[in-house]
DNA sequence: GGGACGGTTCGGTGCCGGCCGAAACGTCGT
DNA sequence: ACGACGTTTCGGCCGGCACCGAACCGTCCC
């Protein structure tokens, strides 16, 4: 072996059953203690301290202590999306093998969040009408028109500048097609939470769609919420 | 554990020193012979046999015998920017080692291919052109302008339709910034190849550009190659 | 045909790493 | 102060896997 590659370190660390459990949880976007993400993969508490040991140190994993609680989170964007990338290249889609299951696949199939951004039928509905209504273009590569910048911003206020791209095609795993992530993906999806016009169902990445946001939702864009 | 994720299965091919070594050397796009590989790394020829079944057997790599070499490739453009993806994201960018090390860094600091599209200095001198040069912005998302994708069709002819898309802004290792990747990418790469601008050094990613290509490089885009 | 060469199969070895339970630690609430 | 709770540390067990060398199989070339 001439020298040890980091990408044999990163990839290891996604490499255990475990450790890819406790970050596919994490793309909800929201810090998670031990306890759950142990309680989640099934593992010991003392197995599940010793893996967010390892990512954390690995740098995919950032963590708060409050009390006598630990609190970790996805890192960044980038690796929320490497996370993605590599999930969405390895999904064969196998069918659900349970009913409970299934029934959780049908809710997050209909709306749910891929980190930051919205995904499932919901987001590639609200890609598609922004697409339809001239913000977005992706004839010549993903981008927002000016046209689409400029109602974006007033709809949802100035976006952060920095490293992040500003759109970024997301494949989306139940969906098979591209929904809207980056900066301007997570402002969205920031927006539709704030304002309420849908929430999250229970501890998972699924939302609902509320009442108030059926109707902003078909204003704003012409999507009929599934 | 509740269910073993596909996420794990593929991280888990990469996961290993010798594995991601195959991989990165075969991030040059092109087929590599078993022995050739087991070389590269340092391994024995038994052992690259074992570690390459598990590649192409997890679908990251494609095989063809012929009389008594085996050849295997990447599988597609998705698996070399996953592979691209992740070890940009790990990479520390530590400093070269030995002197050897040092001179063929630099040489492909200067011009390379990163799979199939152009980076190093020049990849980024030319990505950075074409948003001069009006043909890519990147203002609202990396994408071809209009009249970008008219000059870029006359130049290299039609491009391919699929699922890859148009542009892909891909981070470069050495030079810390965007490099145009995707079906134009691969296209621009193509040209270049083709015409002879540039020349593959040795059997490395390293490339050297030519004396017509260098006239060629100013011409078009006011670049002068590295 | 014979030898060189690339690749594979097989057996054996050693190590690394994931898992658990028990015990200890610190925090929180009563 | 006490007990409940979330987390960590430690020890020990176990399985998996990366590695090699030797033998074997095909192909190519002289």
């Amino acid at each position: 072996m001439t020298t040890d590659p980091p990408l044999a370190a990163l990839a290891g660390l996604l490499a255990d059953a475990t450790r890819a459990t406790f970050c596919l949880a994490l793309l909800d976007g929201r810090a998670w203690t031990a306890g759950e993400l142990a309680r989640h993969a099934g593992v010991a508490p003392s197995t599940a301290s010793a893996h967010l040991t390892l990512l954390v140190d690995g740098g995919l994993l950032l963590q708060e202590r409050q009390g006598r609680h630990r609190y970790v989170w996805l890192a960044d964007p980038a690796a929320a999306q490497l996370i993605e990338d590599l999930a969405a290249y390895a999904a064969p889609a196998l069918p659900p093998r349970t009913l409970k299951a299934a029934a959780r696949e049908r809710a997050s199939a209909k709306a749910r969040t891929c980190y930051d951004h919205l995904a499932g039928r919901l987001g590639v509905a609200v890609t598609d009408a922004l697409l339809d209504a001239g913000w977005l273009q992706q004839r010549t590569g993903f981008a927002l028109t000016d046209a689409g910048l400029r109602q974006l911003t007033d709809l949802v206020g100035e976006l952060p500048a920095g490293r992040r791209p500003l759109v970024r095609a997301c494949l989306d795993h139940t969906e098979r097609r591209p929904h809207l992530g980056g900066v301007a993906g997570a402002a969205l999806c920031r927006h539709v939470l704030d304002q309420g016009w849908a929430v999250r169902i229970g501890t998972g990445r699924a939302l609902r769609v509320t009442d108030p946001g059926r109707v902003a939702l078909r204003d704003l864009f012409g999507v009929e919420a599934p």
